[in-house]
Order: structure tokens, then sequence, then C-alpha cells
DNA sequence: TATAAAAACGCAAACGATTTCGTGAATTTT
DNA sequence: AAAATTCACGAAATCGTTTGCGTTTTTATA
């Protein structure tokens, strides 16, 4: 339903963009295009008594350059593009968070496109983006992505371009991710020093480097600890929608938690497998930690409120977006000529909380 | 600490921005400009086997129109500009994705900015976003903001503006918001009705439209319940940061709890109070609900996970974001000429959890 | 006092696209 | 067969900037 209350109509007037520009200043000031040009951007050509006339004018008369213009005549347009699989998520909210600040401390604006993790919608994005003029690119692959061919021919074109959490091999450039291997070593270790032995882990269905990544730490520590990997403490969930990915998990718990040798721990490979895990968990009547402990990745500031506190490996996520973004702007501004690529993988941290503290 | 991994490195070759221009396919097909552009848009100028060499040479080699040019060209940019107090924060990171949905529909892209609640960064927000040429902005104002004439100028000098969430009487506009009058008063009422008499309201020290609607949406439901209203029981937080904003609630809380009649429910206006009172209350050792219930605004899905299961008043932040989009390219689009303005305001629902249910 | 050198400013091209108008050639009409 | 259309295309202006270079005026140098 719909309330609307009318407000008193008024007519505007119609007067179309009726933004000051050079010409209008010069018009007025009696002067050319040019000296205005260079009297605002403080040229060594004007003499000073006419950049103070010129300025003053141009204030008075809210004059601000078009971008556009701007950006056409200096082949830049001060933008960058980002893609995202979500908006709504909180670790992705706080990558583009570190992004915007670090854009806007350069005066560059952002322009933020979701992908919905299709890879075709992506295309789509970035098709936009390019055309639209971006002078650089930041990208967190959409799970479904398999194919980089055309990132790639846009690179090769001359677009700078970086990758951020979800990293790939199939692109050489810059690439900024959090050190998830060692992270999801370090949750499963944390599980094993606190005395859990049969630890399951709950992780997508996809390619992406985060999930084999995480895979790989859990695996490693279970290795180094001396317990041996059981394939069916392995679940993978369809992240395709929010009501498969509930009924996968729901499903993969069940069946967790209906093994004859069943697992005493989990560990959850990302936000939101993690906190609908927990609610789940809660739901079909299981004690956490005593029933089963729970630790996994997530950045929500909610954690230490649930039921219980939830255990967590916490991404750098704005300071991810932070890097990114300026590695992205010295690779456009090419502070150096030939870039060495560097992937660089910041430090995760584990925040012990309830859910991994039984009294076993 | 970082861990840097470097790939093995490889020469780009250096061909800044080699997109493919009208020029470059006139040159390669022996045509002139013109033609090239009118066989893109499909001109009935053009004969047709002319056509479709164009299409094909450019297809092949992925022509796609400069956006900037064009956009100088038309003075339009098939751009809004969206100005939000921050990213990291749920609501809005859902209102985003509304707006984000509704411009893809419509082939508008949009640049985010943040005002970081600060009134002079919004101001920088939207000169910005006008001289970048956005076609239309997209604005929920900062905290601070108490001057919205740089907004009206601008709006009188023909940009189309629509607030969203936040509104404001400042400005004659389009405004879409949430009804948080009804919401408070149906939080309150709950409180009410669940058998709470003395209820508490903590809200924020800001003339923020949301705050005020929401404050009397409380005293009207206790007017309404014979209750009488009780300034003690009103409390105001300071927003400007976290640290501040739970050093005030704390405070808020004890002198709550401390008062010789002291309230039996908190309904909290905001997400964050809301998320970080619940928070504080566990810390401080009180029982929810038996020592004191709350009721909130906020839209996180971890609601239900929470310890207790928090109450919430929910707010429809995607469609909020949906059709604030609509209406805004509406606008730029003319669809009428003479817009009336209009306020809508959406409805909000509560969800009842065990955070206000109390076996008294 | 010539002459060279600054100083201060304007002209015009360029960025890439759209669009109006003009111009031949092909086609149709009388 | 002559006239009138239609067709297919090109030239050039335009959007708002920036910038190299030319031109004029003033000032400094020999």
């Amino acid at each position: 339903m719909i309330i609307i209350a009318n407000s008193p109509l008024h007519q505007i007037e119609i007067s179309m963009n009726n933004s000051v520009t050079l010409k209008d200043i010069a018009k007025a000031l009696n002067l050319s295009i040019s000296t205005i040009s260079k009297s605002l951007n403080d040229s060594y050509e004007i003499s000073i008594d006419t950049k103070q006339k010129v300025m003053e004018y141009a204030q008075k008369h809210h004059y601000s350059p078009n971008r556009l213009a701007k950006g056409l005549k200096e082949g830049k347009s001060r933008s960058i593009g980002v893609v995202v699989c979500s908006l709504d998520n909180n670790v992705i909210a706080q990558m583009l968070d570190g992004i915007d600040t670090v854009s806007s401390d350069n005066s560059y604006q952002i322009i933020i496109m979701q992908s919905k993790e299709s890879e075709k919608q992506e295309a789509a994005c970035i098709e936009l983006l390019y055309s639209g003029g971006v002078d650089g690119i930041l990208i967190s692959p959409a799970c479904e992505t398999v194919d980089f061919s055309y990132l790639r021919s846009l690179q090769e074109a001359g677009l700078p371009i970086v990758l951020f959490d979800r990293l790939s091999d199939q692109i050489n450039t810059h690439k900024v991710g959090a050190d998830n291997f060692q992270g999801a070593y370090d949750a499963t270790m944390h599980l094993i020093k606190s005395g859990y032995k049969n630890i399951a882990h709950l992780n997508t269905n996809t390619t992406l480097s985060i999930a084999t990544e995480r895979l790989n730490g859990y695996k490693q520590a279970l290795k180094d600890s001396g317990i041996a990997y059981r394939s069916e403490l392995l679940r993978s969930c369809d992240y395709s929608d929010t009501q498969k990915l509930n009924s996968d998990l729901e499903e993969a718990i069940l069946y967790f938690m209906n093994l004859t040798d069943k697992p005493d721990a989990i560990f959850t490979a990302t936000d939101q497998i993690s906190t609908r895990c927990l609610t789940l968990l809660n739901k079909l009547g299981y004690h956490i930690p005593n029933d089963i402990a729970l630790i996994g990745f997530t950045n929500t500031d909610l954690a230490e409120a649930l039921s219980p506190a939830l255990s967590t490996v916490h991404q750098p996520a704005f300071e991810m977006g932070q890097l990114a973004a300026k590695k992205l702007i010295s690779l456009i501004e090419r502070k150096d000529q030939h870039p060495e690529y560097e992937t660089v993988m910041l430090e995760t941290y584990i925040k012990a909380r309830a859910s991994t503290q039984s009294n076993h």
C-alpha cells in the first residue's frame, strides 16, 4: 500500500541545464574563451588582474567545468567503474566504502554496477563502463564468470583493471584479496585447539578463488594436525539465490548431524553461509556450541550480539577496497611505466566468541 | 601486515585507449563520419547495404559510442547521482540496490557518493555530480544539513532532484520515504499491547525528518493509549561517530535503568541505535525482555538470530530506492510537463520477536 | 633610439558524437 | 525526353573544454 500526500504544487521554471559555461563568462567579461579557461586554470599567460576578475565572476555565478567536455578533451573522465556481485552485503559495502574513500581523496568518481552473479550481466556492466569512458575498472568477478577474455581484450586495449576480493589467474594485473587460505587455516586451527576433532566445512559450489583457497586452508590445517580429511564433512551449497542457499544449507546440516561419526564443529566459508547457518542451527534445535560449534567468515558487527556470539574470520574489507583503489589509480596515472603486477593478500584475523567455546 | 606475491611480470602493450571511433570506421570503409553515425543509428537516409557493412565492421571492432561525447552533444549523460550518508549500512545498501535495479532497467548509470553526514562534503558531492553532468540527483540528506538553498538553486537551474528516506520541507520536489510516524506508532502500540507501560525512546539528536516523525509516532501512541508522555524517558544520542554513539547510548541506558520509575521497554529509532542498544543491554547484564523489552527500526536480516531475537520495525528500503529512482527518471524524461510533486510514504511493518515477549 | 624580449591575450584546432542542410545521382513522374 | 522526386551520402556546425601558436602591446636591453 502507498500513502500519498500531495505537496502544494508549484511550477518550476523549465530552463534546461542552465549551467554557466566558459563562453558565458567570456561574453560577460568581454574576453575570449581561452582567456577564461587559462585564468581558471591559473595559467602564467594571464595577468593577475584578469585572473581575479574571472575567478570572481566564476564563483559568483557558480561556474563549474563540464566534466563531460573536459573528459572528452583529455581522454580521461576521472571516474572509476566498480563491478560487484551485489550491493546488499555487508562485506561488499565495506569494500565499496574503502574504494570510495580513496577515490574521493584523489577526486575520482565511482560508478558502481551489480553483476548479480551473472556472467552475462557482468559483461554488460563492463561494456557500459568502458563505453562510458571510465579511466579504469575495479572488479570482483561474478561466481558464474569463467571467461575472462573480454576483460583481457579491454586490458590489452589499454584499460587499467584491478581485481579485488575474488581473484582469478585468467588475467594478469594487480589483484587485492584477503589471505583466505590463512584465514581458513586459522579458523580450523582455532577449532582444533579448542578441542574439536570432527570439523565439517560448508562452502559454495563455485569455482571462486575465495572458495578453493578457504577449502585448502581448511584441509591444510587438518593435515598439519594429523586429522584425516573426510569428504563427507564437506558440503557445497548453491549460491544462485537465497531460497536455494537456505534449502541447501538445511539439507547439509541435517546430513551432517545424521552421520554416524557426526561433526562437532562447522567452519563456514562465506558471510551469508555463516549467518544463515547459525540461524538454521538454532531453528533446528541444535545448541551451539555444545551440540556443534561454529566459526565462519563474516564481517557483520552484529556477530557478538548473535545467539550465541559468533566466532568469525574477519576480512579487512575496507582496507581491501582502499588498496585496490590505490592500485588502480596508480595504474591509471602510470606512476610506473611498466607495472610489475602484484597480488596482495591482506591478513584476516580470528575473533573467537562463544560459538566455539563449549564446555566439553 | 601485507603478504605480497609477485605474479610473473608481463609487459602490456601501451596503446592508450584504443577505442575505435566513428572516424576510424569512416576511414576504414572510405565513408564519411556522418554516414557511419547515421548507419549505426539506423537512419532512413542510409542504404541497407551501407548500413550492413558499417554494422559488421563496428561489431567486429567492438565499437561502442563514447558516452562523454554523446553526453556532451545531447546535454544528457544517462547517469544519476546518488548521495547518501554512508555506504556501510544495511538499510542504505538495500535502498541503493533498489535504485540500481530501476536505473539499470532504464539504462542509467548511477554514481554514488557519500556525505558522511557532513553538510560540507554533501555540497561537494552535489557540486561534483552536477558538473559531472548527471541528469538528476537522488539524495538522502546528511543529518548535519540545514541549508537546502544550494540544492534549490540547482533545481531552479533545471536539475531534477528527488529526496528519499530522509525528507525535508525545505525543497519542493518528489519525495519518497517510509511512513515513519506510523511505524513508530505501531511499534509503540505493539509494546503497549504486549503489556508494557513505561516505554522509553532512544533517538538521534538530529533534526532529521525520520527522527521527529518517529518521535511523534511514539508520542501519539502513548496519547491514544492514555499514557502520559514523560520527557525523562526520551534520550537523544549523538550520531557523529560510532564511539560517541556508543557512549551516549550506554549513558542513556544506565540513566533509564536507574530512574525510580524506570522503563520496562525501549523503542529505538534507527538501525544503528537498535542493534547497539541490544548489544549494550546484553553487555550491561540486563535481560531482554524480562528486565526490559526492546523494539527498534532496523532492516538487518540477522534480527531473528540475535540474542534475543529482536522485534523490529522493517522499512521497505529496496522499494523506496526503486520508487525514488522511478520518480527521478520520470522527472528527467519529463513524462509529465508540469509535475505535481508528490511525497510518497511507504508502509513499514512490525516483526514481533522474542525481545518484546516477556512473561510478566 | 632601435631592437629584443616579455607579457597578455585571442584564434583555431581538437576530443567524438549528432544533426541540419546541401548536393549529386538514380529513379520516377508527366 | 524533360522535369520532378527520391535516394544516398558528405560538409560543417555544435556541445564545452584545453592548448599550441600567433599577435599585439608593453617593458627591458643594447
